[in-house]
DNA sequence: GTCAGAATCACCCATTCGGATGACGCGGGA
DNA sequence: TCCCGCGTCATCCGAATGGGTGATTCTGAC
């Protein structure tokens, strides 16, 4: 949804509100004047209505539930060093266990696994940015710091050294 | 994960919201002439369409980032002695079987497969084209061919499904 | 109330990748 | 013998990626 997009930001995103709330009266009011009399103006009317409320409504409803995730992550320094990689060797039909102790170690935040995981699907980085709404900006700056947390030069090393590592299936 | 089957849905959800509305509009069409024709409520009208619309986009936009409130990371206090044994319960995984059907149903020659187990080790072409003693241009060529067998465009894709097609480990 | 971390976005630049071709040599079959 | 699949190498060009830097906003913690 590229309205969420365009209202998902800055101090732009009050202007753009502004300005799409004055267009719209301005619009209601040449519709007053002019189409009124017609029979197909509520619908018009309506209709704009109900695009500008509810690309509201659903900024509304992302913005609010944007940081309700309250990751706990306490550090606990355990000296896995020689016994994580063969911990995580291959569940093999089981399912899929997170390796939370390795994320917390590499300091890889939520939102940066889910670059990780959509990168290990073999999304681009500009589809990865519109499934997540953010912009290819946004999701290269994580995927380099995911880089720079494992050590990778390429995504597919960044991926493979996550398998490896269990953050991801 | 489960973030990213939540955004596999939002053509759904779309479509959803979108019949939702298409019988909106009809039913305040219908409206239109038996209600709201008699005062001049343009008001009340949009304020109705204003207030449900905005409902329906903040019910969207929870609906959209919900899983993302399933990111909880707990905390993981393992001492020494309970994970030792997971190191012996899991030799290493199962050993991998190559399925050597799709290999040929694809027409992936063994070349190809060296080339594409080289990207899966995330290798960059220029590398592998030195650990296979070849040019980077040939390994270029290689793997557009395999990009073209697997019907990827990346390489991370190519990897991903060649995973799931059980060519590579 | 400040401060650090997280997430977002932008811009620049260099490298890498991918697509589309064309070409060459070699070996195994028809 | 001649063709075809395979492997090899090349060039051009546009798109994608990675590195670096700086900035803003928001939240939670101190």
């Amino acid at each position: 949804m590229a309205v969420v997009e365009s209202f998902d930001g800055v101090k732009k995103t009050v202007l753009i509100y502004g300005i799409l709330g004055g267009v719209l009266i301005a619009a209601l009011k040449l519709a007053e004047y002019r189409f009124l009399v017609l029979e197909h103006s509520l619908e018009i009317y309506g209709g704009i209505i109900a695009l500008v409320f509810s690309s509201l409504g659903i900024w509304l409803g992302l913005k609010l539930t944007r940081t309700r995730e309250t990751v706990v992550v306490r550090e606990v320094p355990v000296p896995f060093e020689v016994r994580v990689p063969v911990e995580v060797a291959v569940p093999a039909g089981a399912r899929f266990e997170r390796n939370e102790a390795r994320l917390a170690q590499l300091g890889i935040t939520p939102r940066e696994l889910e670059i990780l995981e959509a990168m290990a699907a073999g999304l681009s980085n500009r589809e990865i940015g519109e499934r997540l709404f953010v912009s290819e900006n946004t999701v290269k700056t994580h995927a380099a710091r995911v880089f720079d947390k494992l050590s990778a030069r390429r995504r597919t090393q960044a991926v493979q050294r996550a398998k490896e590592a269990g953050l991801i299936p």
